[in-house]
DNA sequence: ATTAATTTTTAGTCTAGACTAAAAATTAAT
DNA sequence: ATTAATTTTTAGTCTAGACTAAAAATTAAT
């Protein structure tokens, strides 16, 4: 059945919000990330029901189906190839990519989209380390922390980002972490949960425990 | 100003009835090519004329203005990119990429279209010898014949097509003719204007007067 | 120069996907 | 256990872009 770009962009979200939760989503989580309001998110989930891409129970919250769920990874593949292909074929920067892949992943062709796999050499994580699901939307398991979890004196090698936001992006850049980067936890403050970082051998950087939590490792 | 899916698709098509023409373009004529019906190209028309993008007078026709000729250019300029993209890069063959680009052309991204231009080392013209106008909208004249018009025993070299339709492209094909082969009149039958060819030095082939009028080619 | 045929426009309708305001259900607070 | 606060849904509206049927304008035919 054909989805429409509004659709799309709901059952992408939707699965946002289900990852990480065992429980059902809230009309009102919904909104706020489509930039929609409350009534027309419910005008919405009725009909993804309807097409029997969530199941939804009045008042009750709403999960992504088989199908739905399948969808939702096929745009998302989509989504971190085409940043891919920015990044690596055009000379992209990372946080410069993500408008322009919310418009690419939209582009309706299977043949396409494996053939731009097949170019790219079947790449396993995106530009910002996040795990590209293969045809059948099954994603590697990666297993990574967030720098906010590490402990005290450990190393840590920097492997992606829990957000894209270009702000966040470029914070990152101007402090010089990059995916591949070696950390080392030299010091975390109770008081605001704050950190200090040794890059490779260079001078401690500080940063805030939001950046922290925003920031994805491997010991 | 933003222009919608709808309305691109249909600068698009009034550009390409404008060409060869000094005369202005019919509601119905419109309608044909949209697949819509007359009624809701009148709509159209009126908004369309209301942005500034066409003039248009009650019954008398349309026009593209210089603003809109412009926004039609730059959908040719990514439709023609993407095409060279598709079969250059993820070895689509010509007559396979027509509806991928129809999607591709309306990614709107001023910084995507040039990267690409460079990716692709400035094209200058699209897998059908379609010439790719330039950033600023500017067409490079190629000066091409019809086989049509191409008198008896003349040779010619094959340099495009008029129409990208997958059955033209795909009888093209099987009959040899691609972009750069070298090609004889060997007989122009006075009935129905078809056409006996000479493929570089092989026996000849026969097409009609129809399939002669769609080939481009350069004496 | 009328009349007939054709083309185009107007008027009114429909659907997807948004909205606001008010009603209903759920959850939190006493 | 009620009441208050919050969340969600319903009812009704709006806009873009399509449609049909009928009216109006233009063009073709006698």
């Amino acid at each position: 059945m054909a989805t429409s770009l509004a659709e799309e962009n709901y059952l992408k979200i939707i699965y946002r919000l289900c990852e990480g939760t065992k429980e059902d989503i809230s009309t009102n989580s919904i909104a706020e990330l489509t930039n929609n309001k409350a009534a027309s998110v419910t005008d919405m989930l009725q009909k993804l029901a309807e097409k029997g891409w969530v199941t939804y129970q009045k008042y009750q919250g709403v999960r992504l189906t088989k199908i739905g769920e399948s969808i939702a990874l096929s745009i998302i593949r989509k989504h971190r190839l085409w940043e891919v292909f920015l990044v690596e074929k055009l000379g992209y920067n990372w946080d410069e990519v993500h408008e322009i892949a919310e418009q690419l992943e939209h582009i309706e062709s299977e043949t396409l989209i494996n053939k731009l796999d097949s170019f790219l050499d079947f790449p396993k994580i995106d530009p910002h380390g996040d795990p590209i699901p293969n045809k059948e939307g099954e994603i590697p398991e990666l297993g990574y922390l967030h720098l906010s979890e590490v402990k005290l004196n450990e190393t840590c090698t920097l492997m992606g980002v829990a957000k894209d936001s270009a702000v966040f992006l470029q914070l990152l850049t101007k402090l010089n972490l990059s995916l591949g980067a070696r950390l080392e936890v030299v010091e975390i403050n109770t008081f605001d949960r704050s950190v200090s970082l040794k890059i490779a051998e260079e001078k401690p950087i500080f940063i805030s425990h939001e950046v922290a939590k925003n920031i994805l490792v491997k010991i």
